[in-house]
DNA sequence: CATGAATGAGCCTTCATTCAT
DNA sequence: CATGAATGAAGGCTCATTCAT
């Protein structure tokens, strides 16, 4: 985490250091990113860099914890507050719908989510733990649904929980291709959500 | 692709060098991997390495290339020639198995496959084009159970291609976390297979 | 062209460092120096060279372009100010002797300049334009002399601005063999000169 | 100087090696030349290459030596054989136009030649001796003209000679720009040696 | 004589990090 | 706190030459 003189630091220039730093995040690997760039970009010098954070990591993990609050709150605004008035099936779909207009607002940290979500070698580099928050949100919806009798009791939870993980995640990918709206075949993204919850709710088997 | 002094050499020393690159393309990312260490761990010198490969980006192409390729072998062998004595769920099953077979027994392919897909910035260095292979095979698989009327008409074809290619990746992931078979919950792969194949047959929807 | 950062170093550094690299470049051909050692004979860190410097041809460069700046200020110091009042022999006597007053003082920037001179494929790694000014200087003098009546109107002034041009090469590869002044038979330069220009002026026929 | 293996050799495969050597050293600088690339373009292997030669500089030192002798006999066919039935101007004329016939037909050669020509290190390297055969050969023919009362007996004929050696260097530089014919303002090579001659002849100055 | 696999010193360049001012 | 000059390990790649077959 970075160093108090960072916090420290007015707002605004809080705020340029880290634009930078997920603008080269964004647009390179981890370990092709250069911190130079970042303090270059942010208009610091160097010596300041290394007086807000320890290293080159520092600011990497920074920006991940930013990301992964910014995502969490983004979500719990709008429907968590009032769980209890929604179907199962109505909270998923906000879910899915919150989690595409954050990537859409914010399609660099989703870039830079992706590449950590994809190298096991860095996430062992940033975090020795971590644990999966996404299964775990996923999981106790499933069994609110399954009390609820909205949903079969016959599925495995945790199993199911990993794949609606991985199924946002390919929500995700699906729609921004290289930072640009899926548009080939959908009226719009509303529509591949829709579609995506039928067959999450119905599978694919033919209703006789 | 490698120089022809690579395919002249003694099938045990080819065997040595992609071993060698195998561990290090695994170990680490495209970038961080040093083609120093593959020569050193497959027991040459550096002057040979750039004998046998163009570059460093060739031999990793090669690898991914022979992946592609023995991957597609696992699949085809078994039911492919005789896919219309199986049903779609049948099909599907066997996919999924045979990937995770193929994943138990080359665990670091699958490390280097996924590095790459993860990474559009490498892909882009790797090839220009490449087209997802995966999704096309369950589209086809999908058009013909239509056909067939084992499923549902309402379906996008062209989205659940992708949904399903995604929840292999998914599948992977959840069997192989560190190249370590996951345990906790299950007696085996064969039950995880069957319990997602149940949530993509009927979806969560509870049975009225 | 060498970046802010040498330009803000300390002039007897920098003084330091593009001896090192004269040295350097005269000493090997382009292709054989080594910015190393140019950086070693300097006292300065590998990493510091390529603060200072793009790369290895941006110093070399930089070198040739100080090394015509400062040629051409030899000349033009003397004489040109007040050239009217010169006749074309006299000029060219003062531009000969200026220009081998120069390579004594300069012998290895001389060195270096004939080296790019008599290699195209370098010359067009340093550049892509280029044109030689030399022969243009020379063509403007011919062109005055004639007007003045000095100079026979029967020669071809493009060609000859290319004879003097060549001449002057020879001149100063005949006064410096390997950076010492060619002794044998001549009292000294001025001697050289005066021939030589005998020669321009008279040619070589029997004077009936 | 090559070794007896190479003399042993079939005419035709010597040619061949000479051929891809010339083509090489014509199209790099002596350092930059691969020997490997000569022994490919040969159609031998690197193995026989070292079995002929003793190494990179031996085959250089050849092709030069083969050049110098190719060059030489170019110009004594024709007149040398008369010599005493021309005057000088003729045989400078007859000289500077088979040293541009042998420039026009050997390009290669000349790139060659004059790449050792401008490096002093390299001559170094090749030879430590080796004296100018140019130089003397005009040297001769000015003497001779001097006897004959054709040549001013004011010039330094040791000087004069090593001019005239550069005025060819200058000749051939200027025809051949980049291997093709210089074209602008002169109808043909021939003009422009008539005005280089007009120029040794007559000088510079206006006659009266 | 022919072959070509093997070698490794050596080059240019990058970039995270330190430290004196 | 700010600055930016200085550092140097490390990496990809080249190519003349050797040597075993």
């Amino acid at each position: 985490m970075p160093k108090d003189t960072f916090y420290n630091l007015p707002q605004d220039k809080q705020k340029r250091i880290i634009e930078a730093a997920i603008d080269e995040f964004a647009a390179h690997s981890y370990h092709k990113a250069r911190v130079t760039a970042v303090a270059k970009n942010a208009g610091i010098s160097i010596g300041s860099y290394y007086q807000y954070f320890e290293d080159k990591k520092d600011l990497f993990k920074y920006i991940i914890d930013q990301t992964a609050t910014k995502k969490i709150n983004y979500i719990n605004q709008d429907i968590m507050r009032n769980e209890e008035d929604y179907s199962f099936f109505e909270i998923l779909r906000e879910t899915y719908l919150s989690g595409m207009k954050f990537a859409k607002e914010n399609s660099r940290l989703v870039a830079i989510g992706n590449k950590l979500l994809n190298n096991k070698e860095l996430q062992q580099e940033i975090w020795q733990d971590q644990k999966d928050k996404s299964t775990d949100y996923f999981k106790n919806l499933l069994l609110k649904g399954q009390n609820n009798g909205e949903i079969d009791q016959e599925i495995d939870v945790e199993l199911i929980a990993r794949l609606l993980t991985g199924l946002h995640h390919s929500l995700v990918d699906i729609i921004y291709k290289d930072n640009k709206i899926f548009p080939e075949n959908f009226a719009n993204e509303m529509e591949i959500i829709d579609k995506m919850l039928y067959f999450i709710k119905n599978g694919l088997k033919k209703h006789s």
